[in-house]
DNA sequence: CGATCCCGCCACATT
DNA sequence: AATGTGGCGGGATCG
C-alpha cells in the first residue's frame, strides 16, 4: 500500500535534485503515466503543499486502466533508479499534466517524499547489491547525506540497520564499508537460529502472545541485565557492567533491528505485528512497559521496518485481530537459507569470498575472522557493542583472507561462538572490564559483530552412542523434551533427531581447550600447526559434509513454515494480505495474565534459559564478531561452571585449579580446542577431550563416519580464547558442589579439564553405532550422570534453547567418559604459556593470575544472576 | 483519530 | 572542545 503511494508520491517530488528514485522494489515512478495525464482534477486548491494530494487526485480520477498500466510498469520497470533520469521525466510528465502541480511539488515534498524508506532506497540504489568482492566499496556518510540531502541522522538510521545485516559495517569514523548482500542469507540464517533460542518458544505458541509475553517479561528480566540499559537487576553485577559496559545503548538500533528480523525468521507466519514486535523488544522488565516506552520503541520499529522495507525483506500487512486491525509486516525475503548462499544472486556464496581486504574487517560475517580480529583480540567477546566501537577502529588489519570457508561449518562454528559469545556478552557488558574472559579479550573492537546466534550447533559426531549424552544441557534438552520449555515448543525442533548428525551445544556445553593443551598434545599427535591444520582441514572434510547437509536440513525444516520460501524478497510480496497469519501475530493482552506455565519452575528455567542465551544479538555485525563470539562461549562455560561448581578456590588459575577441577569432575565432557594458526586460520577445530591426544588424530580418522568429534569453530571465534571453557557441566556433579571451584577453576576449566582426566568426550569415541537411537539412551543414562548435566541453569538454558531450534539437534552425542588417565593432562603451565603466545597476545591473558581472576569476577557476575539466584545460593565467591 | 514517522534536540562517545 | 553517533520523543502528516 504504502509503496503505492510512494511511487506516486515520488513522482511528484521535483524536489530538489533529489533523485527520486523509483528505484526499485516498489516501483516508483510515478510518472509512467506519461500519457495523458488526464487532468482530472484541478489541482485547484488541494492544498498546495501537498503535491500527494494532488496526485491522489490524480490517482483516483485516472481510469482503472491507466492505473493498472501504471502499476504495471511499475512492477516491471526495472529499477532504473538512476535518479536523475527519472527526475527529469517525472518532472516532465508532471509538468505536462499539470503545471501547477509541479510547482507545488517541488516546493514542498511531501512528507512521504523524504520518508526513510524512500531514502533508503535512494541509498540503496547506489550501491550494487552484490558487489564484486574485489571492489570495496567505501560509504561516507557526509558524502552521502550531501547527496541525498539529508541529514546525517537520517543516515545513521539507515546504516544502522544495514549494519544489522551485514550489509555494511564501519570501518571508521565517517566510513562504512558496504558488503552488499552477499552475506545476506548468512546473517539472516544465524539470525534464524538465534532467533529460535530466543524466541522459538515464544512463536511456537504464536497464538499465545500471553504467553510470550510473559516468557518474554521473563526472560526480559533476566537478560535485561545483559543487555545495556539497565543497571542490572542482578545483584552486583551492576557495578561493572554499570558504568563503562552499559555505557552502551548504543546499537540499540541494530540490536532492535537484529530481533525484529529474529521475530519473522521465527515466526511461522513471517507476520510480526508491530505492537507484538514491540513487547517482545523492549526490554525492559516485564511489564512495566510504560506507554510512552512503548511508543518509542514502536517509532523504532517503524524506522527499521522501513529500511526493512526498502530492502525488499518484509512488506506492510494489516493484521486483522479481535480488536481491528493491527499494523503489521510480513517477512517477504528468503526463508530458508541453505548454506550460506544467499541470495538469489548469482554469487556463489563459497565462491565469493569475502572481500578479504576489508572484508576481514567489514565483512559481515565473515567466518573468517581472521587474524585481525585475533590480534585485536576481540575484545569483547561479545559484546557487539564494544564492537561497534571497536569496530571502527579495527578497520584496521585486512585480514587473512581464508575464509573461504563459508561454508556452513565456518557458520556453523560461527554461530557456535556467537553463541557462546552471546551469553558472554549478555554477562558481560564490557567485556573489557567483566569479560569473564578478560583475558583475551580486549575490548576490541572487532567490528565483526556477529550475530551469535544462540545455539551452535555444532556437528557433532553422531556418535550414536546412546548413552552418554552430551553432559551437557544440551543433551538434556534434546532429549528431555519433559522441559517445559522444550515442550511447548517444539514443532520444530526435533533436535534431536536420533539421526542426526550435528548436535546443538547450549553455549555453555562447549568447552574448549586452551591451545596449549593441546599443543602439546596435539602437537605430539599433530606435528605441528601445520599438521593441525591439516587435520582440522581433514575433520572438516570429512565431518562437513554429512554434517553440513544434514544440519541446514534440519534446519529449514524445523520451522516449518509454510510461509514461503523465498527468494529475495521483494518478488514475493504476491502474498498479501491474505496471507496473514493472524495467528502469530496476534498479540493480545500483553502482559495480562501470567501464564500457567509460570509455575515456579517452569518459569524460572524458562526465563533462565532465555537470560542464558538471550542473545544479544544484538551485536551488530562487527567483524570482530568471531572473536567476540568466541568469547561468549566463555561466558556461557562459565556460567555453567559456576552453577555447578561455585566455588573457586582460588583465583590462580593455575594449574592447580585445573587438576582439581579434573579431578573433581570426572565427567566432563570436553573438547580441546586446536588452535589452527598455521594453517587454518579460520577453523578451530574442537576434539573432545577425552581422546587422547593421540586419539585425536585417531578420532578423526576413526570416527570418520560422522562422527566426527571435532567440531570446527572459526578461528575467529575462539582465537580469542585462550582457554577453554569449562564444562561447568561438570560442576553438577562431584565438582560442582562447591567449593571447589573458583571462577578461576572456570577458566582452567579448560585446560584442566582435559588434560586430566576427565573425559568426557562427546562422541566418536566410541563407537558407535550409527543409528543408536540417542535419546533413548538418553534418558537412561542421564540418571546416572546428571549431574554432569548441569547445572540446572545450564540445562535449562540448554535446553530452553536447543530443543527449539531446529537446527540443533542434537543427539546423541555419545558422551564417553573416559578417563583419560593417560592422557597427560598438559600441564597447564607449560600449556598456557604457550598458548598465550598464541592467543594471548592480548592483554591480560591466561597467564595473569590477574586476568584469571577477573574472569573469574567477571565470570561470576557474569555469570547470569539467574544461576546465581538459583545455584549460587551457597557459594558466592566473588 | 489513530497510524506513521520526520525532525532535530541533546546526551554520550570519540577525536 | 569539537565532532561523530544515535537515543528519543514532540508533533506534523497521513489515511
Amino acid at each position: 500500500e504504502n509503496i503505492f503511494d510512494r511511487s506516486r508520491m515520488a513522482p511528484k517530488t521535483p524536489i530538489k535534485n533529489e533523485p527520486v528514485d523509483l528505484s526499485k522494489q516498489k516501483g516508483c515512478t510515478p510518472e509512467r503515466n506519461p500519457i495523458t495525464p488526464v487532468k482530472l482534477i484541478d489541482r485547484p486548491q488541494p492544498d498546495p503543499w501537498t503535491p500527494t494530494a494532488n496526485l491522489k487526485m490524480l490517482v483516483s480520477a485516472a481510469s482503472p486502466d491507466m492505473r493498472d498500466r501504471e502499476k504495471k510498469k511499475e512492477l516491471f520497470r526495472p529499477i532504473e533508479n538512476s535518479e536523475q533520469s527519472d527526475t527529469p521525466d517525472m518532472l516532465q510528465y508532471d509538468m505536462v499534466d499539470d503545471c501547477t502541480v509541479d510547482e507545488f511539488e517541488k516546493q514542498r515534498p511531501s512528507r512521504k517524499q523524504k520518508s526513510l524508506g524512500l531514502l533508503c532506497q535512494k541509498f540503496l540504489a547506489r550501491y550494487p547489491s552484490y558487489p564484486l568482492s574485489t571492489e570495496k566499496t567505501t560509504i561516507s556518510l557526509d558524502e552521502v547525506a550531501s547527496i541525498l540531502g539529508v541529514e546525517r541522522r537520517r543516515i545513521y538510521d539507515i546504516v544502522n540497520v544495514l549494519e544489522s545485516l551485514h550489509l555494511v559495517s564501519r570501518v571508521a569514523k565517517n566510513q562504512y564499508c558496504w558488503h552488499g548482500r552477499h552475506n545476506l542469507s548468512q546473517t539472516l540464517k544465524t539470525l534464524q537460529e538465534a532467533g529460535e533460542l530466543q524466541y522459538g518458544e515464544l512463536m511456537t505458541f504464536q497464538h499465545k502472545e500471553q504467553d510470550l509475553e510473559y516468557k518474554f517479561g521473563e526472560r526480559k528480566k533476566e537478560t535485561i541485565p545483559d543487555s545495556q540499559d539497565r543497571p542490572l537487576l542482578d545483584f552486583s553485577e551492576p557495578d561493572c557492567t554499570s558504568a563503562s559496559a552499559n555505557s552502551r545503548k548504543d546499537k540499540s538500533l541494530r540490536i532492535m533491528s537484529q530481533k525484529f528480523v529474529m521475530l519473522f525468521l521465527v515466526s511461522k507466519t513471517k507476520i510480526v505485528t508491530l505492537d507484538i514486535a514491540a513487547k517482545i523488544l523492549i526490554e525492559e522488565t516485564q511489564d512495566t512497559v510504560d506507554h510512552s516506552k512503548f511508543k518509542t520503541k514502536v517509532r523504532r520499529l517503524y524506522d527499521i521496518a522501513n529500511v526493512l522495507t526498502s530492502l525488499g525483506l518484509i512488506k506492510k500487512v494489516h493484521v486483522t485481530e479481535e480488536r481491528g486491525r493491527k499494523p503489521a509486516f510480513k517477512w517477504i525475503g528468503p526463508v530458508e537459507f541453505p548454506g550460506k548462499t544467499d541470495e538469489p544472486r548469482g554469487h556463489s556464496p563459497t565462491s565469493d569470498p569475502l572481500p578479504e581486504t576489508q572484508r576481514g574487517a567489514c565483512a559481515p560475517y565473515q567466518i573468517c575472522a581472521t587474524g585481525k580480529q585475533r590480534f585485536t583480540r576481540h575484545a569483547s567477546f561479545n559484546s557487539a557493542q564494544p564492537c561497534e566501537g571497536t569496530r571502527r577502529k579495527v578497520s584496521s588489519e585486512p585480514n587473512s583472507p581464508r575464509q573461504e570457508r563459508q561454508d556452513e561449518y565456518c557458520s556453523k562454528m560461527i554461530n557456535l561462538a556467537a553463541v557462546c559469545r552471546q551469553k558472554i556478552e549478555e554477562d558481560t557488558r564490557n567485556p573489557s572490564i567483566t569479560s569473564p574472559l578478560s583475558l583475551l579479550p580486549v575490548p576490541g573492537d572487532s567490528d565483526f559483530c556477529v550475530n551469535p546466534l544462540p545455539q551452535a550447533v555444532f556437528p557433532v559426531v553422531q556418535a550414536d552412542v546412546p548413552n552418554l549424552l552430551l553432559p551437557n544441557g544440551v543433551s538434556s534438552q534434546a532429549l528431555h523434551p519433559s522441559m517445559p520449555a522444550a515442550s511447548k515448543t517444539e514443532n520444530g525442533k526435533p533436535t534431536l533427531l536420533p539421526n542426526q548428525p550435528f548436535l546443538c551445544f547450549p553455549s555453555s556445553s562447549l568447552f574448549m581447550l586452551c591451545g596449549s593443551l593441546q599443543e602439546n598434545n596435539l602437537r605430539e599427535t599433530l606435528p605441528t600447526t601445520g599438521d593441525v591444520g591439516s587435520r582440522s582441514a581433514e575433520a572438516q572434510a570429512t565431518v562437513t559434509p554429512a554434517a553440513c547437509q544434514k544440519r541446514s536440513s534440519h534446519k529449514c525444516a524445523s520451522p516449518s513454515a509454510p510461509v514461503d520460501d523465498e527468494e529475495p524478497a521483494a518478488k514475493k510480496q504476491t502474498m498479501e494480505q491474505s496471507d496473514v497469519p493472524l495467528s502469530l501475530v496476534v498479540p493480545k493482552k500483553p502482559f495480562d495474565s501470567p501464564k500457567a506455565e509460570s509455575t515456579p519452575g517452569s518459569g524460572c528455567t524458562s526465563a533462565e534459559h532465555l537470560e542464558a542465551f538471550h542473545l544479544d544479538l544484538a551485536s551488530p555485525a562487527a567483524p570482530e564478531a568471531a572473536d567476540k563470539e568466541s568469547t561468549k562461549p566463555l561466558d556461557s562455560q562459565e556460567q555453567e561452571k559456576r552453577s555447578q561448581n561455585k566455588d573457586p578456590d582460588e583465583p590462580s588459575p593455575g594449574k592447580e585449579h585445573i587438576s582439581k577441577e579434573n579431578a573433581n569432575q570426572p565427567f566432563l565432557p570436553q573438547y580441546l580446542f586446536v588452535q589452527p594458526t598455521a594453517g587454518l586460520s579460520n577453523f578451530n577445530f574442537l576434539f573432545s577431550a577425552n581422546q587422547a591426544p593421540g586419539a585425536i588424530s585417531l578420532a578423526l580418522s576413526q570416527l570418520p563416519s560422522l562422527s566426527v568429534p571435532c567440531v570446527v569453530v572459526p578461528s575467529a571465534a575462539l582465537a580469542s580464547f585462550p582457554l577453554v571453557c569449562s564444562p561447568t557441566i561438570t560442576g553438577p556433579l562431584s565438582p560442582v558442589p562447591d567449593g571447589s571451584f573458583s571462577p578461576a577453576n572456570s577458566v582452567n576449566f579448560s585446560m584442566s579439564g582435559l588434560a586430566s582426566t576427565t573425559p568426557v568426550f562427546i562422541g566418536t569415541t566410541a563407537v558407535v553405532t550409527p543409528n543408536v537411537s540417542p535419546t533413548p539412551s538418553v534418558d537412561p543414562q542421564q540418571p546416572a550422570h546428571p549431574t554432569l548435566h548441569l547445572s540446572p541453569v545450564l540445562a535449562r538454558s540448554c535446553s530452553a534453547v536447543k530443543l527449539d531450534s531446529p537446527v540443533c539437534m542434537g543427539h546423541p552425542v555419545t558422551l564417553l567418559k573416559l578417563q583419560q588417565p593417560s592422557s597427560t593432562p598438559l600441564t597447564p603451565k607449560s600449556i598456557r604459556p604457550a598458548r598465550h603466545e598464541a592467543f594471548f597476545k592480548t592483554p591480560g591473558s591466561l597467564g595473569d593470575p590477574v586476568a584469571w581472576k577477573k574472569n573469574e569476577g567477571n565470570q561470576t557476575r557474569n555469570a547470569s544472576s539467574v544461576q546465581r539466584r538459583l545455584e549460587i545460593s551457597s557459594t558466592s565467591p566473588d
